[in-house]
DNA sequence: AATAATACTTACAAAAATATAACTATTATT
DNA sequence: AATAATAGTTATATTTTTGTAAGTATTATT
């Protein structure tokens, strides 16, 4: 590991652990009072649109979510249409959950109403800065999305 | 507002929210089992990592808390030594919370101890992809402290 | 001087998330 | 065939967070 590089993680790190709880500010307090939804369902619906089809242990895997907890969240949502169940036909042990037409539908409407107290402030932005912000959420989404597979697939996650 | 802008500010609230809960993931988890603070004292003390001098009411503005869990929170931070009360000779009914040099060195060592898995995974992304994240996390992080002061001044605020 | 408003605390209830153990059904291993 | 391992559920307890109401001390308003 050159130093360069070292350099580049001890930063990264230092902003992500900033950025986190700006974050969490932004959204969490809208998801409690204009959805009526759960903020851990929600985020298990936002994993599904991302892939589509996950197992129950894949959900609790990518969210860091215990099993037991996975499975309340997928009922709430079953209850509502939004994801299904399907068995997979080459091991019966194994429940997968697919984001449904109403699921992604929902999904949208509520991004947009989460989004509002958001948007306002952005709206305050210089051009300049809503470009960098755009082109820098991008990355970063990107990145944190390839290690979110990665690390998905190596042996200390879904064991 | 121009079209090009509301093209950004889509992506923007498109972006941020999908990497707010892969972020949770990669910190909650953590902060739980390597730490014995709880992630909302954590994130009091972080803000005042930033800040130095907050009074409860902005504590509990800035990270959208209940002013009783600010309380509570601040009370734990107290017992361990990280924070200490102030009495603000302006207004006597204002308590301000000052991080003590304790909590600055707790804080480090914190953040050192729950970006350990965090910094496993970017250990594994290339040069290139390393600077990126470098400067884009630096970027929003800047923004998101910037918006978080003006959304502070406002009337929706700290009422 | 009396009243209202503000900052904070206390007390309590409820929602949400976490953790653990026990259990069923199925698949893999021996 | 017997045993172990895996995927998921159920049940239960604890921690964390949220929300509300009431109360104290102080400051601002009238």
């Amino acid at each position: 590991m050159l130093e360069k590089n070292k350099i580049s993680i001890d930063s990264s790190i230092e902003n992500l652990i900033s950025i986190h709880p700006l974050l969490s500010k932004s959204f969490t307090k809208s998801i409690r009072t204009k959805t009526n939804l759960n903020p851990g369902s929600l985020y298990v619906l936002g994993v599904l649109r991302r892939h589509d089809i996950l197992s129950m242990s894949e959900i609790g895997c990518k969210l860091s979510m215990p099993k037991p907890h996975v499975t309340s969240l997928v009922d709430k949502l079953i209850a509502e249409d939004m994801v299904e169940r399907l068995l997979d036909p080459k091991d019966r042990r194994i429940v997968n959950i697919r984001i449904t037409e109403k699921g992604i539908d929902d999904f949208n409407a509520i991004k947009l109403e989460i989004s509002q107290e958001l948007r306002i402030r952005l709206e305050k932005l210089s051009a300049e800065k809503l470009d960098i912000l755009a082109e820098a959420s991008k990355q970063i989404k990107d990145i944190l999305i390839e290690m979110e597979l990665s690390y998905n697939g190596s042996s200390t996650c879904c064991k």
